[in-house]
RNA sequence: CGGGGCGUAGCGCAGUCCGGCAGCGCGCCUGCUUUGGGGGCAGGAUGUCGCAGGUUCAAAUCCUGCCGCCCCGACCA
């Protein structure tokens, strides 16, 4: 038994273990400017495989990817009453280039909303140009206070989509079915189970009318936004004069909507799947789904690794990321420890005694050991990796459930807060939502919302219930119909 | 911006009080051996002690100034 090499324990202190785990794992480094990071190759191709999934949806409800500039003329952002607001206190801004001082200086974009609404204007004639739909991959630069890897750095990736419609109907139906194409990546690739709804006005984004959202629960019962799909109305229109003229000849202002989700959703999948041993990664996006991991001595090596690679070979043409681990300098027990770090669904043990007998030995990360024989495994894997998958959700749901209260009073709603989630029936008003906060740590994350034309449904019949109550906090009489989530966030 | 802490090998740290050969663990390199849950033995490499100045025969250590990072708070789609 040597020493251990693995992260501080969660119950011991969750973001140590969360910090630990991403270096430990190799899926981020710090990088030498405060806030930024490195995306190792491991973490890069989890982001890749993210990003494959996610555009194929896109592409499938009729977005076309473009790209728009990095740098934003200053004044753009400051078109937008709210947007430039919200925005400022966070904004990187180039004051300086090719060794002179620029007339007019340069925001790095923390958003595109206004850049493409500016080219927008200049598209745009006839109701004939509309729908646009878009989407870009790219970095954003907010220069938050504190920062996180993954969940707030300074820099980061996502993709920001963006629309424009003739009608508010039309825009408002994409803001829903875009909430429900995150929804739906949530729970059926990345394993999470997330509460879909609207933002408060205290926390809606900065120049939207409305902002949706998926809201999960973290291991330490803290929220995290996980994507955002906002109703901009005509805001950014009327700041861009972005028109068009009508079937009926008039001239009218395009309705817009914007949505994105970030590498972020990297952290909340740590945070919810992870352990003390590492990562656990959701089957249908883990960089490796299977790990073989050969076991030989000198005289048998050369027969188990044959053995290895012609099954690595059957599992590749059976569709499956799989990786043999045939390095010399470790022992099979260091490379069992190094990939469930690195949160690999299954493992393969590949030995002389299972060679001998057409086996194996299979490990999923989350469960025991058993042998199998060899010739199964190509069909078996595959199965195994499907029920990982569902065993993962599920057991994250039992998860939030149970740490889930549904409140009426304030001393019971600050006990529910200070362990996850609280339901409770709120005033609506942001001098109240404040006071909350200020109070006891929790925002209002997220007012559950069902949109069944686009799959947007509830996972817990707690979140469907409507009803008239007062204010938790205040006692006036609530707004929305319905409990709202409150939670301490990320 | 307020409060606290830390800068010494790739990483984690001791040494600083009381000035006197630059250390430990892990990792890394070489060889032999080992390999079914983080092996063993032997040998080896690696330092602008955050930066600048000062005191001293002598500074990681004392003095002065500066810089950076981390944590807590404020801030934050």
């Amino acid at each position: 038994m040597a020493k251990v090499k693995g992260p501080t324990p969660q119950s011991q202190d969750f973001s140590q273990w969360y910090l630990d785990t991403i270096q430990l794992a190799e899926l981020a480094d710090y990088a030498p400017v405060r806030g930024t990071i490195v995306v190792r190759p491991y973490g890069y191709a989890l982001w890749e495989n993210i990003q494959r999934v996610l555009d194929g949806m896109f592409k499938e409800t009729g977005h076309q990817n473009a790209y728009f500039p990095l740098f934003i003329p200053l004044s753009f952002l400051q078109k937008e009453a709210e947007h430039v607001e919200g925005f400022s206190p966070e904004l990187a801004v180039v004051t300086h280039a090719g060794g002179e001082e620029l007339e007019e200086p340069l925001a790095v974009r923390p958003t595109s909303e206004t850049i493409i609404g500016y080219m927008w204007s200049r598209w745009i004639r006839s109701w004939r140009d509309l729908p646009q739909l878009l989407n870009q991959w790219n970095n954003v630069v907010r220069w938050e206070m504190r920062t996180r890897p993954f969940l707030r750095t300074s820099e980061f990736l996502w993709q920001e989509g963006h629309t424009a419609h003739a009608t508010r109907e039309e825009a408002e139906d994409e803001t829903a079915r875009m909430l429900g194409v995150y929804l739906k990546f949530a729970r059926e690739y990345a394993a999470l189970p997330v509460i879909p709804g609207k933002k408060t006005e205290r926390e809606k984004f900065a120049g939207a009318v409305y902002t949706t959202t998926i809201e999960g629960m973290m291991k330490d019962g803290r929220a995290l936004q996980s994507a955002t799909s906002h109703f901009l109305g005509q805001n950014f229109a009327r700041a861009f004069e972005i028109t068009f003229q009508d079937k009926d000849l008039q001239e009218k202002y395009v309705w817009t909507t914007s949505w994105g989700l970030s590498w972020r959703i990297i952290g909340g999948i740590i945070m919810t799947h992870g352990d003390d041993q590492g990562l656990v990664l959701p089957p249908k996006l883990a960089p490796i789904q299977v790990v073989i991991v050969p076991i030989y001595k000198a005289e048998s090596k050369e027969r188990v690794l044959s053995a290895a690679k012609t099954l690595e070979s059957e599992l590749a043409a059976a569709g499956l990321r799989v990786f043999t681990d045939d390095r010399d300098q470790y022992t099979p027990g260091y490379k069992f420890h190094d990939w469930e770090l690195r949160g690999v669904p299954y493992r393969v043990e590949l030995g002389p005694r299972d060679v001998e007998a057409n086996a194996a030995v299979i490990k999923s990360r989350i469960g025991e050991k058993e042998t199998v024989a060899l010739g199964e495994l190509k069909d078996l894997l595959p199965a195994q990796l499907e029920a990982f998958h569902e065993a993962l959700l599920s057991r994250a749901l039992t998860y939030r459930k149970a740490r889930t209260r549904v409140v009426d009073d304030y001393e019971a709603f600050k006990e529910a807060v200070a362990e996850g989630f609280a339901l409770a029936y709120h005033c609506g008003d942001p001098a109240c939502e404040k006071a909350i906060q200020e109070e006891t740590k929790a925002t209002a994350r997220v007012i559950p919302l069902e949109f069944p034309k686009h799959g947007v449904l509830q996972d817990d019949e707690a979140l469907r219930e409507t009803g008239e109550g007062v204010c938790i906090r205040c006692g006036r009489p609530a707004a929305y119909g319905r409990r709202v989530v409150f939670a301490r966030a990320y």
